[in-house]
DNA sequence: ATGTCTTTGTGAACGCGTGCACAAAGATTG
DNA sequence: CAATCTTTGTGCACGCGTTCACAAAGACAT
């Protein structure tokens, strides 16, 4: 997932582990389905596998909460859903402006579970003034110059970045500005905030690297238990992909990589957004 | 951000901690920015600014991919770019599927940042017959039908998937069978696989729910504050939100839970994609 | 060459998160 | 009402990840 909290990294905020935290929504889904089949209990196991969890962990999570199973049943669904709702404050009413209306900005605007959850598509901005007034989602994308004016009104206090990675920062700088406390970024940038804002990343790009990553272990585990069993006979095998460029000690091999960094950095840097270099 | 490994939990992956392994793409982009300023060199405090974190833990990560910096200097910028690119594998090329596309699969199609790192799309996928030959970022979409020869016939390990909540276990299952074993997912549900395949989720929903907690935590402190300098006279402040729903033995608490749970489990379960519920 | 100054690389301590394993609690049955 | 059975809640131990703090390494000046 693209995931990546910035800011507050371990504040066990009133006694939550952070780690929970991050489950309980996970939690929140399952219960859901199982609420809408009217299923009215759940064993930790039942709902642990359903949340892709260890029922340990889950139990722990749910102790962390308070005491709201009975030993030998299990836990009451809908009274379930209603703690967890309470705990993420998703009983009250979440308006969120989305700004960047690019591919990845309209996609989000069209989404239709923002409503689900308490969360309200307040307002939908964007730089460029040939979208203004343009209906997006059946709203009218609204210019940039009234940021401020959009977010005070409505009493935004999150804010979605989906603009391209040069203008995040600035954007990100003026909801802060304007009273946004949380924000949820999909440009491929680090923003700078100052204490008391979260910031949360989505970066298609970095999942697929360390998808990457592990897409390639993979092959070389394979190469290297088929290089096992063929081999022991002849001593040298392929040359690993560590030889490749000679390390040299430093100077010109630079120089190499230098071209290939030259070739591929064209589309990144200013991209429309979802996936950071 | 919006992440979240699902397998493969702490596999320290050829002795490189998974946190580190996750940091890289973060290191990878400072460094190539750096890169196209011509900078030569960096020391491990200026980057660790750069990518937003410590920078003992930036010595700590390089120091597992080897001793790459030199002392009383820093590090070379180039030389780094491509050993970090060579251990994430983004040397070789990585052709990559993506299955449906609604509004956030057309975004994804048509994001640049694709190729800039060694990703590239093969093609384009869903199950709307409606969709097929249509063109979309400049390729046309194929039908689902032919998922398991576009698979095989361009050796594609990696696919993503923005279907619908209910599609997408049917999809990611069939993509498994023809040979995908990386899985980035967009879809609001949580992915069955098998051992050896990598899954990585996206949730938009989820990361919203967790900054819905800070958010209220951020209120409720300050409510706080504001109570215990106020107060100190009156004993009794306003009622605590744990107390609004009578917990009651259970039973019928539920119902009035149940209603709320009624009321917004319209739009969730079969959106188009990016935030599950 | 020698000394000084900068910056890396890492040993060690600490804290969070995970998972085991079991005792306590309650439901259920006879 | 006693016995049995199920499932929760949690104490404990372990391991990963983070951070501190410093010795070693090298650049640079004299």
């Amino acid at each position: 997932m693209a995931t990546g909290r910035t800011h507050r990294p371990a504040t066990r905020s009133r006694g939550i582990p952070e780690a929970t935290v991050a489950r309980l929504p996970l939690y929140l889904r399952a219960l859901t389905a199982l609420s809408e089949r009217s299923v009215p209990t759940v064993s930790s196991e039942e709902l642990a596998t359903a949340a892709g969890v260890n029922s340990a962990k889950l139990r722990k999570d749910f102790s962390y909460l308070g005491s709201y199973g009975t030993r030998g049943v299990g836990y009451d669904v809908e009274y379930l859903v209603y703690q967890i709702s309470r705990e993420l404050g998703l009983t009250q009413d979440w308006p969120v402006v989305i700004v960047g209306i690019g591919n990845l900005g309209a996609a989000l605007a069209n989404y239709g579970g923002f409503a689900s959850r308490g969360f309200r598509v307040a307002a939908l901005i964007d730089a460029d003034p040939a979208m203004a007034g343009k209906p997006v989602a059946g709203m009218p994308v609204q210019h940039s110059d009234d940021l401020e004016k959009i977010i005070q009104s409505n009493g935004v206090s999150i804010g979605v970045i989906a603009t391209p990675a040069g203008a995040a920062q600035p954007v990100c700088d003026r909801l802060v500005a304007a009273g946004v406390t949380s924000i949820l970024n999909f440009a491929p940038t680090v923003l700078q905030v100052p204490d008391g804002v979260d910031v949360r990343k989505v970066d298609l790009s970095i999942e697929l690297q360390i998808l990457a990553f592990h897409e390639q272990r993979k092959a070389g585990e394979e190469a290297d238990a088929i290089a096992a069993t063929a081999a022991a006979a002849d001593a040298v095998v392929v040359p690993a992909a560590d030889s490749v460029p000679p390390p040299a000690t430093r100077g010109e091999t630079a120089a190499d990589a230098d071209a290939d960094a030259a070739d591929r950095k064209g589309p990144d840097g200013d991209v429309p957004a979802v996936m950071p270099a």
